[in-house]
Formats: structure tokens, sequence, C-alpha cells
DNA sequence: CAGCACCCTGAATCATCCT
DNA sequence: CAGGATGATTCAGGGTGCT
């Protein structure tokens, strides 16, 4: 234990420090029913091979740290069935599970936590408003990561603050895709020689979401793989008091100097500060998967003078070329630039519509809150 | 087998037909590594009477067992492995899967799919636009489910049509998050009493999307959990061929009536954007024999900054070096690899242009590449 | 100080063909 | 089958520094 540790006498769960050692072994010294939630931020288990490049040639910074290896999918899941059996026992009866994890692993560790007998609430998809590309354009963009929010078990009275996250989400019901970005600027803490401290620091925003959500004041939140304190900093600025367990010292040294800097916020401060709505982006290619217009259909330009044939993947055919609304309508008629919404329309009862107003069909259906 | 089945003799695989029966045995009567793709939406409800079975075929009496968490889950494992494998050994060495499901099922599917050899791609969060709201306000609105694209090994080259799903996207790379809304109105199927046919019907948009993205024209994708035939009916549409499996009669009577209704589309307009690998290659040594470009030349770096000079082999020549357009550029920038034909310069007309351009006109002269 | 151009970076299972 | 050569490939956002 380190040096900060203030273990409070009644319940006998240390509050509001950092355990060092195995997350494990450190579990096994907390008594069993004293903590209200658990969020874990296990290795993902990444499995990375070579080294990948950005098409300008610089290297992309990979996990490669010894703590994401496993030898075999076995090793991985036993060693996820050791935490979470620990971390279900030191749970109360009416306590609540978080883990966090991508492709990579969390079907595993979700899998495991259902055998052992937590029961799944929600899992949560991080929509991530600025992830990093697929440079090699050989897979899907990996844009999000995966949640998984569970009770102790099925009968578990479990924490849900339905009207925060209510007034969180401007007023309509919280979903279960959460747009948020990932820790940058000045959030993304740093070492001495001013790279990032850790690989994998989550945002403050995520926790925080997850805490208004799923605790109350006072509550005592658990976090097994505490890396630089992400959870621990969230927890005393909304007043719940956290227990952290981190191995690496490095981790343990820059988590309690941030957290010590940290300031419990006052009550009405808290739900501000959402993510800027932008307007939706409605790609062309939509209109012709969810059949609003059919591949091989014609398009005709505002004039009448030209036309073009729309393609499976949302482009435009037109004499001999080949491109985006925007591109064939520039080049048929010699522009620099052309707006292919208004200038491009279709027959629709005998009538020609420009395709702009399926846009707005669709802009329309998705509501006042695209978010 | 229904009344439509039609085997392609030569192939040995039937085509665009349903098959009746439970979807293990039914793929055991599918030849080895006949399917380019297998799209598959399995059952979640865990209390399914007598459609789980066991790797051996024998019915997993789960409505007998009692109904704790464990004995049923693992009855889902079974019954999970077993579907996986068969469609695993009815893949193409170069095939893949799609599996659609919620939290209820899908970290145990996929955890079964990576231990069966599958190599997962993405995960896709298939973001509806207008999911039911949580009426008691006790959990989050489940506002997604989640898809698994995975290759049938870790080395197969999958079919990815990378600029496909970038144009439909208006130009920015795909990411693994789908807005798309559910399926509602005409494209939803309703029984003669009009209530909806089939409880999970899943949008056309969905399955557009995988086939665009991760079929070509002419490839077998295989539904083994067909239901009313949304996959089929795509598939027909763009040109692909499907096999469906079914086994309650009245999905596959509803299935093939649809599916007889869909119209294939035009080849013009199942066309989708090349990706540049597929072009062919034109050796540097070319420009020079046809006299695009001139022995003793020089060209220079994309930022001016370097020059090398051409020789008659269609090598260059910088400093004390030769070598290709690549290693050359790749030496004077110390950059691991370099496009050569996108870095060096030539002067034409005043203007510096790359050579790139050289060897698109050699391409477009060559015409269009039989498929 | 505003505006802009440029640089840097993020949990990544990121190539294929020919000899 | 190993090894070498070719050549395809990125989005959003924050920081920095210049005009």
């Amino acid at each position: 234990m380190t040096n900060t540790t203030i273990t409070a006498a009644r319940s006998g769960v240390p509050r509001d420090t950092i355990l060092s050692g195995d997350c494990i072994e450190a579990m096994r010294g907390l008594p069993d029913a004293s903590v209200d939630l658990v969020f874990a931020d296990p290795p993902y288990n990444l499995q990375l091979k070579g080294t990948l490049h950005r098409p300008d040639n610089s290297l992309v910074d990979a996990v490669d740290d010894d703590w994401d290896s496993f030898s075999s999918f076995r090793a991985y899941d036993e060693f996820t069935s050791a935490w979470l059996a620990e971390a279900r026992r030191v749970l109360k009866p009416n306590g609540a599970l978080w883990v966090i994890g991508s492709y990579h692993n969390i079907f595993r560790v979700g899998a495991k936590l259902q055998d052992a007998g937590f029961w799944i609430l929600n899992d949560v998809v991080w929509r991530k408003s600025n992830p990093m590309p697929n440079f090699r354009g050989k897979r899907l963009t990996n844009a999000h990561e995966t949640m998984i929010w569970a009770s102790r078990g099925e009968g578990s009275k479990y924490t849900f603050n339905y009207e925060a996250l209510k007034a969180l989400n401007e007023g309509t019901q919280m979903r279960s895709d959460w747009v948020l970005p990932i820790c940058t600027g000045h959030e993304r803490l740093k070492d001495a020689e001013g790279q990032k401290a850790h690989p994998t620091q989550k945002p403050e925003s995520l926790l925080y979401r997850v805490m208004v959500g799923t605790t109350n004041a006072g509550d005592v939140v658990l976090d097994p793989f505490f890396g630089t304190g992400t959870t621990g900093a969230v927890a005393k600025a909304l007043g719940r008091s956290w227990i952290g367990i981190e191995r690496e010292e490095s981790y343990r040294k820059i988590a309690e100097e941030r957290i010590s800097r940290v300031r419990r916020l006052e009550a009405g401060a808290l739900a501000v500060t959402q993510s800027k709505r932008a307007a939706p982006r409605i790609p062309f290619g939509q209109l012709v998967e969810r059949g609003l217009l059919r591949p091989g259909e014609t398009l005709t330009s505002m004039s009448g003078q030209r036309a073009a044939k729309v393609r499976a993947d949302g482009t435009l055919v037109a004499d001999d070329m080949t491109g985006s609304i925007h591109q064939v309508g520039a080049a048929l008629e010699g522009a620099p630039s052309c707006n292919g919404w208004t200038y491009w329309h279709f027959r629709k009862d005998g009538a020609r519509v420009p395709i702009d107003v399926l846009r707005q069909q669709i802009i329309s259906e998705l509501g006042p809150r695209p978010n």
C-alpha cells in the first residue's frame, strides 16, 4: 500500500488510495461485499505483430507493453475469470461492474462475466469522434470500443440514475451509444520526456458519464487496473470514494499526483459541458443503401441537359467519368465545384425533384437529436 | 430441400435456394470450401425448445435442465460451436463470416468463433436511428446491435471493397459504427393477419452494406438462419448467389415469394469503385521504352529538393546511388518505403507533374480490362 | 489577436507479387 | 517457401508558430 492509504475503520475497506501489486492479489486483501462499483479497463490482448506506418511514413506508436501480452486465449480467459471472481466477491449484493474492451478481448470478457454470475444490463458503445484511421485500407476504421455494464447478479437492485442521464442527454433517454472524443490535448498526461505517460488513458468524460449514471455520492468505486488514475480523478471530483490497484510504480506516482490536484465539483456544476452537436452528415450513398434511389436509376442536372446513372456504391457515371455527385456535377459543368444535392434531380410521380429532398427526409427521420 | 432447389452441377453447391431443416444438418449436406460468405443472425433466446444441438448432433435437452445460467449458457455455447464449425467447413479458404447479435448472445458467439479459428476483422455496431425506448427507465435505451466480421482464418485473403465503402460514405473511410434505421414500413413483411411476419427482420440496408463491402458479384452467400430471407433478397438484387437455411415452413414460403419479386440490378449499376490495386502493373521502364521519358532526363522529388536522372534501363541515379524509382526515393528520404510514382515529378510545359500521370496514360490506353 | 498553415498523434490484430 | 521488389495507404482535432 502507498503512503496515502487511509483506511475507513468502519467498513474495513481502504478508501481514496492506490494499492500496489497484482490486481487479483490486492483484491484478495479487500473484504467481501465492500464496494459499490467496479470499473475495469483490463489489458486488451491486442496480439500485434509487425510495425505499422502511416501513409506519410511516420511510425504508429503501438501498445507493445508486456502487460498486454498473453500466451494464448486460454491464458487470457483464466486471467479474466480470476479477476472477475475477486471483483464479484468484493462487490456489495447490489453492486455493479463496468468493463471496457475492444473486439480483441471483449467477447471473451463478456462470456466469462456471464459465466461468473454477473447479469448484463447493457452493452454500451463508446463511439470515438476522432479515432485513428485504418492506414492501409484493409479494414473498417476501428472507431469504437465496447463497455459492458452488469449487476453482480440477476436480482441485484443496481443503481441507475435515469433522470441524471436524461438531463445529460438534453432531455431524452440516454442511449447505449455514447459519442465522446478520445483523450488528447492537455488532459493527456505526459511523462518527464513529454511522451504520453500511459498508452491507453481513457477520457474523463467517459468515466464521468458512468459514475453520474450508475453510482451515488459517497459510493465506493474500485478500479483494479488503475493506470494513471482516471477513475480516481473523476470519482474524487464527483464525491465518490475510490480504490485503485496498479502494479507499475510509475503509473501510481502519476495517478497520485494527478488526483491530488483534483477538486471536488460543486453539486450544481455537474450537468454541463457536453459535446456540441454538429448537423448530421448524410452521405449520398445512404440514399442508395436505404432504397430511396436504385442503382441504375438516372439522375438529371438542374437544367435537364445532363444525365448520370447511380451505381451501387453511391457514385455516379456520366459519359466516361465516375465520381461523387459533386465531382461529376462539377466536371459536367466545367465548374471548380458543385453542390450535387441541389444539382441532381430524380423523377418522382412524373416530376423532377432535387435529391436533396431525400436527404432532408433522412435527417427528419433521425429526429431532433442525432447524437 | 424446397421445390425451388437448383443445384449447380459443376460446383456441387446448390444456389439461389432455400434448404429446409435444422441449420447444422443442412450445412452438413454442403460440400467443403464452397461458400464465399456466411451471414448469420442466430437466435439468442436461451430457452429455445429443441433447437440446441451438441457438436455430435445430439439434442440438448436444455428445457428440462434447471434454469441456472450455467447450464443454459453451456447449451447455447454448444449450439454455437456446432453451427460455427459447419459454417467454417463450408467456407472457402478466403471466405468470411458475419454474425449479428445483442448483448444476450454476442459475447458468447464472439468467443466461440475465436476459439473455432475465425479471425476477427472488425466488430461493427449497427446504431439504430429509431430504436425502441426503454419504457421502464431502468436501463439505457438499447439502441444498437453488434456484428462481428471475421475471416475464416488468420491468413485469409478476405474480400474488402475499400473504395466502394469509402464512396458510399462520400469520400471518407467507412467506420465501424453504422447508423441505419430499423426495418419498418413497406419493407417490414406482414403475415395474413397483418402482424409482422418475423420478430427480428433485419433492414435490407444493413445487408446491402455488408455485401457491397465484403463480397464480389457472383459470390455465394450462405445464411443459415434465413428467416424471411433478407439476405437472399439483397444478394439477388446485387448479383450474388445465395443459399438460405430455414426450419420454419411459414418463413420459407414468405421468403421465396419475397425473393421472387426482387429484380437483379443491371450490370452497369452493380459496378463499384475499383481500388488502384486492381489496376494493371506498369513497370517504370515502360515509360522510357515508350519515349514518355528520355534517358538522361531529370526527375525531381515531391518537394523539389531532390533530383535524380533517368537511365536507359528504367533505373534512377541520384548522388552515388542507383535503383528503382521506389528505392532511390526511399533512400533519399530516409523513409522505410516510398511510392516512386507519386514521389517523382517531371517537367511538362513548364509545370512539375508526377510521373504517375504517365502511368495512368498508359493504363487508359490499354482500355477496360476483362474482369 | 485573429487567422491560417503546418505538424503531430491516437488500444492497430493494416500487402502482395514475383523470382 | 523464403526473400526481395513493388507500391498503396489517413481522419479529426489539438498545438504551435508565423503572418
